[in-house]
DNA sequence: CCTTATCTTGAATGTATATTCAAGATAAGG
DNA sequence: CCTTATCTTGAATATACATTCAAGATAAGG
């Protein structure tokens, strides 16, 4: 037997990169092919297609999303921090000008919605975790009174995901960082009060 | 001589709708030529190519959208009500479900940025010129004391647009009213206090 | 060292797509 | 009513694309 040569955490990387540039439509096999150096017959041995490296690099996306996520709001830290620090980094992002500067998650949302009900399902999943994820660290800011209980902390976060939205959307086409950062700060304030 | 028998207003509403369904790519031409209900050779003679039909397209939409955005936010009347007006409109666009839900310009941009320069900057230029119009309208309800005038017109535009931008991005995967209708609100906050 | 299962290679296939074009149809001007 | 410019029609073309597959290469097990 032959066990497989290439580094499967890399191609899956290389293609996230390519998806994101590119989008899900406009990213062609032979630009995978490219990117990950590996031959169809290869890609397709260990993926099926084009979607289903697609759906893999969701997940790779995502599994590397979230470690950079618990790595910043550690559980023994005060949460608003943690916040500030976010945010700056999403603005670093934005104007660093690469492709991951664009959440793989939200531009592929936009794309595929209603086209294929299994991404949508994958995206949407990923996207309701980051949520979730956001809405415990909102909950435990409240208890620690870091923030007034006027809202609960799903409402919290689900106002933070549309900010985060329209942020990315917005850095599109305005890459000014003056402009993202008071943007950035007024949704901080819009949170904090 | 002859005429050109088909409506150019109709026909491009109608491109208008498939490519906010299906994103500019997916968009076929064998699509266009259905829902235009012209021939392939109809719709070059007319715009040359499927690009020229999207710019068309374009520049229809944002014809239509800012008709409606001068008719709500009358130079007369306080800037506040008409905005709750206006959210109202998009959160019932939002949860209607039909194609109209997306924002033309804000799903193309997403979806070509970085890929074609001319449409990237016909798009740029519509959302520059919504926001401008928008900041026109918080310059007045600063003047007029609606506002605190704290902010700038210019700021609590691009604040705005923002979260619009967030709020339909959102949309996408949670269409539930209630959820859309207390982020409008806290969008609606956010500016007025 | 040989066998065999699995991986790699890249050319071949079939389909979908944007675009063209020549023939047919139709309205305006004389 | 005839001419002519322009529009309409839809089949044809060329290209790009996702996918397949058979031949070659390579590592593990005996």
């Amino acid at each position: 037997m032959r066990v497989a040569e290439f580094d499967r955490e890399y191609v899956l990387r290389q293609a996230m990169l390519a998806f994101m540039q590119c989008g899900y439509a406009k990213t062609s096999m032979q630009k995978l092919t490219q990117v990950t150096a590996l031959h169809p017959g290869s890609l397709y041995a260990a993926f099926g297609n084009k979607k289903g490296i697609f759906l893999a690099a969701i997940e790779q996306y995502q599994a590397d999303r979230n470690q950079q996520f618990t790595a910043l709001f550690c559980d023994q830290m005060p949460v608003l921090p943690s916040l500030r620090l976010y945010l700056d980094s999403i603005i670093a992002e934005c104007i660093s000008g690469d492709a991951m500067k664009v959440c793989l998650l939200t531009k592929s949302i936009s794309e595929v919605e209603g086209q294929d009900l299994q991404i949508s399902q994958a995206l949407m999943a990923n996207l309701n975790a980051y949520e979730n994820a956001l809405a415990i660290q909102f909950k435990r800011a409240i208890e620690q009174g870091e923030i007034a209980n006027t809202r609960t902390g799903e409402q919290l976060a689900r106002f933070l995901t549309m900010g985060l939205y329209g942020l990315r959307t917005y850095a599109l086409t305005n890459r000014c960082e003056h402009d993202l950062q008071q943007l950035a700060n007024d949704l901080y304030h819009a949170i904090c009060n």
